[in-house]
DNA sequence: GAGCACTGC
């Protein structure tokens, strides 16, 4: 089956050119559930839509031969809709016989082709109004069905106060109701009188009303007689547009409008409502503000964790580790901690909160100080990089996990802290997986610290498990009931899908902002594009439509748009990356768009390469971004792919970090930490065994690690630095080569990755020009050549705009730099400048001497260890010069393995740095498996 | 001549 489902893959994406790996399975099923070939081909052509019935012809002959069949014919599903479409048939051919129709069907002067186009229309319309009973009956149904609940809520809950959210539901459904009976009403009775135009409510006459329809009535007219008014047309080809979008169901149309229209509404996605997430009763109340102070306990008192107070405080009493489940909105981050304090825990020791991003932990810092009176820094405090804001005073301390994880190299028994709270477990970063076996191992031997492990409720059962069966507590939220969607088929092309999806929701939603989640830059420009082009020149007859990007890497003036409040009788559409999906959070997104989509960073410890691949997302994500909608009111998730998909093709959770990336850093923090035995060490999701023994492999090459596996005394000093062991490595090297302010600088700019250069579509040779400036000698020089133009110009804004330099992430490496250079001094390296070359590539080749490779005659590069076949990323500088030897700061696999940040080298000097690695010409690279490793 | 999801120390 999987053999089959790859050849399905690779076939379509041939025949589509760009293919949802989703839609494979759903052709399988096509292909198993067809009666002949015909019917095969038919149901592909159907479905598809997008290739010339050639190919698809020649596909679906492969994959008729290569599928299973079952003999029976059809099945009972294709029983009944081919009934279906008799009936249908039946009905429409004497029903649609009007007697004033030209030519009567099946006379003998119409054309075959003529009467098969006749019939598909009769068919057409038959649907149309069967469809149009059948809403009919619907809202009769539902109608009634409402009102018995109106009445039976008004009998049994007669005198009884209900919540603000219960009132409101009331109120909502009786004036549905009453608007729905209206409503039919009118439709009903023929004999009804329609106040015309021009009269007010009252019956008044409003003279101005009146003229201007008057007047455009006549201008209708004459427009329409002399075809010249564009306004006109245009507007009537909107109404056209309206009418169809109105009246077309099921994608089933999609081809035979494809064929007609490239326009906004071609076609539909059905959606099927399949469940609703997270209806609690509670619902948010605004308190009115007394004086802030007391309101602010007031709030804290209608949080729904409060009322588990003094349960939550008797099991951490019990039990020295317990699992919370707080749902969104329960308020567990900010009152725990301060419930914490008011116990009394805080006398023995502080209470540390760990965050997994740094705005979370200062925020929530923030706003709890706030609830307790006191001044940030003082008794609650906050710890991230660059940003320590505590004193002797702080009791309540919230932190990134990272910086804890930092924390552990000075105080490794973690004295100090007598609750430590992880928040965010569920999210499984490296540094929640590093600390959560820490911490694990300090509670062994530190009875009288407690731990709160804080996770969601898909795997807190996973997470009592590891902490020898911990008592889990439930706290309930308060989200808004969110309505979830599925398709009826898988799409097959999940932008084309997604367009329509918000096209869809703009049309016929109430008003609601929309969040869009789409996996990268360049989707989320796409979809911007088509979106913006497709509503130009709809302005009349329907609400604008604002779209909003955002990602990471866009400009933070950009960024803040996302938070401008929606004017009123527009609609917002934000298009996200994952950014969305946890860091931040927008207010009044009503409706969320979820292909099931996100790029997931992987590492092949084998080829030690890294890649950046579109996957479909894990049943964890799909909730979470569902659960986007539902913030500030009731919502609706309409999700891209079918509720099959959902139950069978999504993994229960995205596979922890830990899993797929490279452990250098890990290993080199644990082995720092004084624990010898990773094999064994207590991982709540254990790494694979080769990503360790590689990461060992690579630790001793830098002779971080002895034989023996212990640590070195350049691996303790390499251990001080927070980044990547072969940068650490090199900044350890720089004190030999006297180039340690050089190398610092160099480090800092890589450290901060590949966002330094703006590279805007439009004017991407003046970029290009710009760029030359810093030279060509290796991309690390021309990073350190940017880094000193622009501390040269005293850090100016507007020399970074000229040169295309993005100007945050310059800061960034200035911070780092900075804080680099004061941890310089702890492993009594002094800074020393050199501008020789020579010493500085020598410096930079002491890290990376493991990534070293050499061109071939075909103009690719070899690497030296495991061999392999790479190329120059276009965007270095070296691409053109392609010098012999090399040594290389990624090897990344996109659409070919690239290497970046390139560096040429000599190759004696491979030989006279890593002697141990590379011996003899340096042509010969060594196999792998020096000495002996203890693990 | 390609293309960088998101964090964190």
């Amino acid at each position: 089956m999987a053999d089959l489902k790859k050849w399905v893959d690779c076939h379509l994406m041939r025949l589509m050119g760009r293919c949802n790996p989703l839609v494979s399975r759903h052709v399988i099923g096509l292909a198993k559930e067809a009666s002949s070939l015909s019917d095969l081909t038919a149901k592909l052509l159907n479905y598809g839509g997008l290739v010339s019935s050639e190919d698809l012809g020649n596909f679906s002959r492969a994959l008729y031969q290569k599928v299973p069949h079952k003999q029976s014919g059809l099945s009972a599903y294709q029983k009944e809709e081919r009934e279906a479409a008799k009936l249908v048939r039946k009905q429409a051919s004497y029903q649609l016989l009007e007697p004033d129709d030209e030519v009567p069907i099946g006379s003998k002067e119409e054309s075959p082709d003529k009467k098969r186009f006749r019939e598909n229309d009769i068919v057409e319309e038959a649907r149309k109004r069967s469809r149009r009973g059948y809403l009919g009956r619907r809202v009769e149904k539902m109608l009634s069905e409402m009102e018995d609940y109106i009445r039976d809520q008004e009998e049994i809950f007669e005198g009884v106060k209900l919540t603000q959210g219960e009132d409101w539901d009331l109120w909502y459904k009786k004036k549905l109701c009453k608007l729905g009976k209206k409503h039919s009403e009118r439709v009903d009775s023929t004999d009804q009188y329609r106040m015309p135009d021009a009269y007010d409510m009252d019956g008044a006459i409003n003279q101005e009303r009146r003229f201007s329809v008057a007047s455009r009535h006549d201008r209708d007219a004459e427009g329409l007689k002399k075809k010249m008014n564009p306004f006109l047309e245009q507007e009537a080809w909107e109404q056209h547009q309206i009418a169809k979008a109105t009246l077309k169901f099921g994608s089933r149309d999609r081809e035979v409008n494809a064929k007609d229209y490239d326009y906004v509404f071609e076609d539909q996605i059905d959606f099927v409502k399949v469940s609703v997430m997270g209806d609690t009763d509670e619902r948010p109340n605004e308190t009115e503000s007394k004086t802030c102070f007391e309101g602010l306990q007031e709030d804290r008192k209608s949080l729904p964790i409060y009322s588990y107070r003094d349960k939550l405080l008797q099991d951490i009493s019990d039990n020295q580790v317990i699992i919370l489940v707080g749902q969104t909105g329960s308020g567990k981050t900010t009152q725990l901690p301060q419930y914490l304090h008011e116990a009394g825990y805080t006398k023995k020791g502080m209470v540390a909160c760990t965050q997994p991003r740094r705005v979370a932990a200062m925020s929530v810092a923030a706003r709890v100080s706030q609830e307790m009176g006191v001044k940030v820094g003082h008794e609650v405090g906050y710890s991230i990089r660059f940003e320590d804001c505590t004193s002797e005073k702080t009791l309540i301390k919230y932190m990134t996990d990272g910086m804890l994880l930092r924390e552990f190299l000075r105080e490794p028994d973690l004295a100090s802290y007598s609750v430590i709270i992880v928040d965010e477990a569920h999210e499984r970063t490296i540094s929640t997986d590093v600390l959560l076996g820490l911490v694990k191992d300090v509670a062994c031997y530190r009875k009288d610290l407690k731990l709160v492990i804080s996770s969601a409720t898909l795997d807190a059962k996973k997470f009592s498990n590891y902490f020898n069966l911990a008592p889990i507590i439930e706290i309930p939220g308060r989200a808004y009931p969110v309505d979830i969607l599925y398709t009826k088929a898988p799409e097959v092309d999940y932008i084309d899908a997604t367009i329509v999806t918000v096209l869809q929701i703009h049309v016929t939603e109430p008003s609601g902002d929309v969040l869009v989640f789409l996996t990268g830059q360049e989707e989320i420009e796409t979809v911007h594009e088509i979106l913006k082009n497709r509503t130009r020149g709809l302005g009349t007859k329907i609400p604008e439509l604002i779209i909003c990007p955002i990602y990471a890497n866009l400009p933070t003036e950009l960024q803040a748009k996302i938070f401008e409040p929606t004017p009123d009788g527009a609609r917002k559409v934000v298009l996200a990356t994952n950014i969305a999906e946890t860091s931040l959070t927008i207010d009044g997104i009503k409706y969320v768009v979820d292909p099931g989509f996100c790029k997931i960073k992987s590492y092949n410890p084998r080829t030690k390469m890294e890649s950046l691949l579109i996957n479909p997302i894990s049943k964890a994500s799909a909730n979470q971004r569902a659960g986007r909608s539902g913030r500030t009111g009731p919502g609706k998730c309409f999700c891209l792919y079918t509720d099959y998909n959902y139950d069978h093709d999504l993994e229960v959770n995205t596979v922890p970090e830990i899993q797929r990336t490279n452990l250098a850093t890990v290993v080199l923090t644990l082995k720092s930490l004084g624990i010898h035995d990773l094999v064994n060490f207590d991982f709540m999701d254990p790494p694979p065994s080769e990503a360790l023994l590689q990461a060992l492999e690579q630790l001793f090459a830098l002779n971080a690690l002895n034989a023996k596996g212990e640590l070195t005394k350049t691996g303790r000093r390499m251990a001080e630095f927070p980044l990547d062991p072969m940068l650490s490595k090199m900044v350890v090297a720089s004190e030999k080569y006297n180039c340690s302010n050089e190398i610092l600088s160099i480090a800092a700019m890589l450290s901060v990755g590949n966002s330094i250069f703006y590279r805007p579509k439009e004017k991407q040779v003046y970029a290009d020009v710009a760029r030359m400036k810093f030279g060509n000698e290796g991309d690390c020089i021309t990073l350190l050549n940017v880094y000193n133009s622009w501390k040269e110009m005293d850090f100016s804004n507007q020399w970074c705009f000229e040169n295309f330099v993005q100007i945050r992430s310059m800061r960034r490496a200035r911070d780092v730099r900075d804080q680099l250079e004061g941890l310089l001094k702890r492993v009594d390296i002094e800074i020393k400048s050199n501008n020789n070359l020579v010493a500085i590539k020598k410096a930079i080749m002491s890290g990376f001497f493991l990534h070293a490779a050499k061109l071939q005659k075909d103009g690719s590069y070899r690497t030296l260890k495991n061999p392999q076949m790479v190329y120059i990323h276009p965007t270095s500088g070296l691409v053109e010069k392609r010098p012999r030897w090399v040594v290389y700061s990624e090897l990344v696999l996109t659409t070919k393995e690239y290497i970046r940040q390139v560096t040429e080298v000599k190759p004696e000097w491979l030989v006279e740095i890593a002697p141990h690695y590379y011996d003899g010409p340096a042509t010969m690279a060594m196999s792998h498996g020096q000495g002996k490793l203890a693990l």
